[in-house]
Parts: C-alpha cells; sequence; structure tokens
DNA sequence: CAGAAAACGTATCAAACATTACGTCGGCGA
DNA sequence: TCGCCGACGTAATGTTTGATACGTTTTCTG
C-alpha cells in the first residue's frame, strides 16, 4: 500500500490519460505545494484545463478538491511535525525501542524553543519576578505535578508564591486573595479540564493576570491569558508527553533565579540556616 | 532581522491588541498550516472573527490575505527543499540567552541515556508492570512533582498504584501496608533528604524493593535499592535541572504502558465513561 | 477508411471566499 | 461622569473559485 499521496501517484501514472498524467506529473515535480494552490494555477502550470485537474483528482479517488488538498494537508502537516523524519516511514520501532520515544521528546523540545522567544519567556519572567505580585500555580491532573515544581523552586526564591491544591472547589475560596496585581500561572493540555477554564475565566473577571502554559492546540483559557506558551507534546504513544512543558517551566525558574539574585541567595542562606537548626 | 514570518510575529507580539494576538498566537501554535487555510477557518480556530486575521494580516505588513499566504507558500517550499535546514535560529545567545541553559539540558538528557540503558529502564518497567506488586511514589523537596507526576499516569494504567502524600510523619504509617511484594520508587538528588533516607531504610528492612531515581552523584538511598537510574542534573545555574529525571520517569510510563497495552486501554475508556457522566 | 468512444477544452453557474462598511462595546482621559 | 478613540464583531458586497454541461478534437477499432 502507498504510505504517501505522492507514491498514490506515481503508481497510477501509467494507465492515466494523457493530460491528467501531464498534471500529475506537475504536481510531483513540485510536490506538495503545487496541489495546495487554486485549480486554476495548478492547471496553468501544468499546461492543461481546470476540468482536467478535477479529473485527476476524482481519478485518486477524491470526493472533490477540498477533500484533495485537505489530504495533503494533513500529510504536509504530520511531516513537518517531525522535520527529522523524512518522507521515509517513522518505522514504529521494535518493541524494546526507547531510542524513538527519546527523540521524539528531544524534538518536542527543540521544536518548542523555536517556536517560543527569549522574549515570551522574558515578560513572563518579568511579572513573575515582581516582588509586589503574589502568584498563584495550577495545573491539570498530570501537569499539576509541574505546577508544583515551580511552584516549589519559586518559592524559595521570592515570597507570596502559592500552589493551589485540594479540591477544585476548594480553589474559589482562594480566589477571594487575588486581585488585579496578581498572577495566576495555569498549565492546561489536553484533555483541557473545565474546572481549570472556569478557574481562569472567574480569576480574569476579578482582573488577575493570567500566564498559560499548554500545548500546541492551546487551551481555551488563552482566551482569558495574557501570557501564553505552548509546548509541543506529541510522542508516539497513546498519552503526550509534557516534557517540553517541563522544560520551559525551568526556564521560567531560571529567568527568576536570575532577574532575583541577591535576594534568592540571601533566602537560600535563611532557609539553610533554618533547616539545620 | 527577523529571518522567517513566525520570527516576526512573536517579536510584535506585545504591541498587538488582544484579539489580534489571540490571533498570531493560534497560528504560531499550529505554524503554518493554519496560515494556509480560510481566513474563516483561521478565525474560527483562533476564537475571533475574520476580520480581525485581515487585520493581524495587514498589521505584519501585507496588502492582502493571498500576500500573506504565498509568504508562507514560499516559506514552506524553502523549508521542505532542505528538510534539515530548520529555520536557522540558533540565537547567538545574547546576554538573556536562553540558549545555554536549553542546550545543557539537552546535553543532560542525551547523556543520561548515554548511560542507562534499554535494560535497565526494562527491568524496572516490568517490576512495574507486575499486577501482582503495588506500587508507592514518593519523592524529596524538588522531585516528588516528578513522583506525583508518574503516579498520576501509572495509576490509569494499572491498579495499586499510589503516592506518598502528606508529612512525612504519616510516611510511616503507610509503610505497615507495604510488603515484600510491593515496590517503593523514590526520586531522590541533591541535597538528599534524610527524612527520605530513613524511608527507603524501614521499607527495604520490610523487604521493599526499592527503585531509585536519582542524580549522578547517587543519593545514599542507593544503598537499599535494588534499581537505580541516575540522570544528570547540572545546568549553568543556581539550582540543578530535573529535567532529565522528568523524561526517565516519562520512558518508565511509556514501557509500563507497552507492556499493559490492553490493560490500560481498557481501563482508560472505563474512567472515560466515568468521567462522562 | 468509417464510425464510435474517449479525452479534452470552453463556457457557464452557484457556492465560497476575501474584503469593506458600519455599528457596538469598552477603556482612558478631560 | 461624560465624551472620545480604538478594538472588535456583524452584515453586506463584489470577486474568486470549484464544479458541471456541452461541443470539439483525437484516438482506437472493425
Amino acid at each position: 500500500m502507498a504510505s504517501s499521496i505522492a507514491e498514490t501517484i506515481t503508481d497510477r501514472l501509467t494507465d492515466m490519460p494523457a493530460g491528467e498524467r501531464r498534471a500529475a506529473q506537475a504536481l510531483i515535480a513540485s510536490y506538495p505545494m503545487l496541489g495546495l494552490k487554486t485549480v486554476a494555477e495548478f492547471a496553468q502550470r501544468a499546461g492543461v484545463s481546470s476540468p482536467t485537474i478535477l479529473r485527476l483528482v476524482a481519478r485518486l479517488g477524491y470526493q472533490n478538491y477540498a477533500e484533495f488538498q485537505s489530504a495533503l494537508n494533513d500529510e504536509l502537516a504530520a511531516r513537518l511535525q517531525s522535520p527529522l523524519s523524512r518522507t521515509g516511514r517513522a518505522r514504529p520501532g521494535r518493541d524494546g525501542g526507547v531510542a524513538p520515544l527519546l527523540s521524539a521528546m528531544l524534538e518536542n523540545i527543540s521544536e518548542t524553543f523555536r517556536v517560543v522567544s527569549a522574549k515570551q519567556i522574558g515578560e513572563i519572567v518579568t511579572l513573575l519576578s515582581d516582588p509586589r505580585r503574589k502568584v498563584h500555580l495550577v495545573g491539570g491532573r498530570f501537569t499539576d505535578p509541574i505546577a508544583r515544581y515551580t511552584t516549589a523552586h519559586l518559592a524559595i526564591i521570592r515570597p507570596g508564591v502559592s500552589h493551589l491544591d485540594g479540591q477544585e472547589n476548594q480553589w474559589r475560596d482562594r480566589l477571594i486573595d487575588m486581585g488585579k496585581r496578581d498572577v495566576l500561572v495555569v498549565f492546561d493540555i489536553r484533555r483541557y479540564q473545565d474546572s481549570l477554564l472556569h478557574l481562569a475565566e472567574k480569576a480574569n473577571a476579578r482582573g488577575v493576570t493570567i500566564v498559560l502554559v499548554t500545548d500546541q492546540w492551546l487551551s481555551p483559557i488563552a482566551r482569558f491569558a495574557s501570557h501564553v506558551i505552548a509546548g509541543r507534546t506529541s510522542v508516539p504513544s497513546a498519552w503526550d508527553s509534557s516534557a517540553a512543558l517541563f522544560i520551559l517551566a525551568e526556564h521560567l525558574i531560571a529567568g527568576v533565579t536570575e532577574r532575583l539574585p541577591e535576594q534568592s541567595a540571601a533566602r537560600i542562606r535563611e532557609m539553610d540556616a533554618l533547616r539545620r537548626e
């Protein structure tokens, strides 16, 4: 079976009428971009008429031109998500295969930081470094640990950092403590939790500045967030990897540490002293 | 100077109205495919109206939507021609230098997996996949979130998984429930916590199988553990990065998922059904 | 060489589309 | 508090686009 559309086309190239074959070859020559343009342009570049293009598409088994284009689109999106895996099949890896998972994670991380700019992180760090602002952190089912991790570190560097734990209805009580000066950091990936959305909505209504760390599909909370950073999460597995989000969180921690060097150093000394007793 | 459209967008992200920023972020999140679709679809996926998309495009300096799409098209075509040439944005790390931290983390991860063998992970996975064994997880001050994360995932895949939370003296009560068939997974990095050491010691005395995930300096718990995997943690900062440990944890999760495919699938379905009600 | 069938392009139409004009809401300053 | 300005969405409009019907040309067959 042909795995890519290009393969399907070359396979059936022989039993095509002359005009359609010319069109098909033109498509393959500048694949897949030509297929994403309009029928008229496709036709012109191939030196045939529009109906010939449509007949070709029909011959390939697509109901209409739009369907054909989405197929190309999907293929392209898949290829872009993993830039390393050329058109050649990714090979699901033998069972033992640790490597494919690891490389997917590394690629997620690289890709995430290709998209997220230092400036974006810097702005969030500025927010989190403001000693006058209280910082609240919370996450979803799988991301809440990342919120906790971030809290644990930030709480060392500066005062006024807290994690929203406990039951979801307890969160509402905490909302009373939040005002316009405060920051709410939310971690939320698929499947997005309604409870987090409600929380963000209410916090937003109170004027709280919301920072959202989410996946590439963007949690609906983005609607209320003034800062959004999206990490890649897809790995060859039944679940999503939060590794990129974790590393984003560590970058935020690093940023705040760097921004408040003297303060964090003093606090660390103080805490060490307290612990030693 | 911005070399890619994505960069141009992120740079100018701050001085944009809220709606356009949402659109821009949506575009970045699924770049560049979203920009190649129709205005209406772009608008819907971004949660704004069509005119907002067009205003964004105009703000970016394009005469009309078609011109904007051709620009994306050209960029995409260029990238496809040489898949290796990622949009070169190594970003020579000016002062803000996100890069050195990131590359240190990536190096930690690679180095970790150069040392940790697939066999080691496989053995631990075998332990964690044994349905007759209960699994308890716990971590230190900064690593406990990783323990929680691992718990959240394993608990979906199989029964009998629990995280040791609450105060440290509560842990002792939980020890009663642990026997020779059980597994205790401990995450512990510098500075190693005495409380964890005590817990591990007592658990070991009860015949509990101990799995230790630690840093390259090896927690003293290694003495009691039957399985030890060490991740690199050093980064150019005042604190240590747990990213490698996090990714190790995700590999354990992946391993167990793969080992118990039918069971996890069934449990996931069941849980989804419960949640839907 | 005659006839038919297939291939292809032209002309046309209806749906989808980008684009513009306009009204409304919300925030900011007087 | 009132009035102004920018941001945003709704609705209307003119254009583009994919799709189809039909006539012409080409190709194969007997």
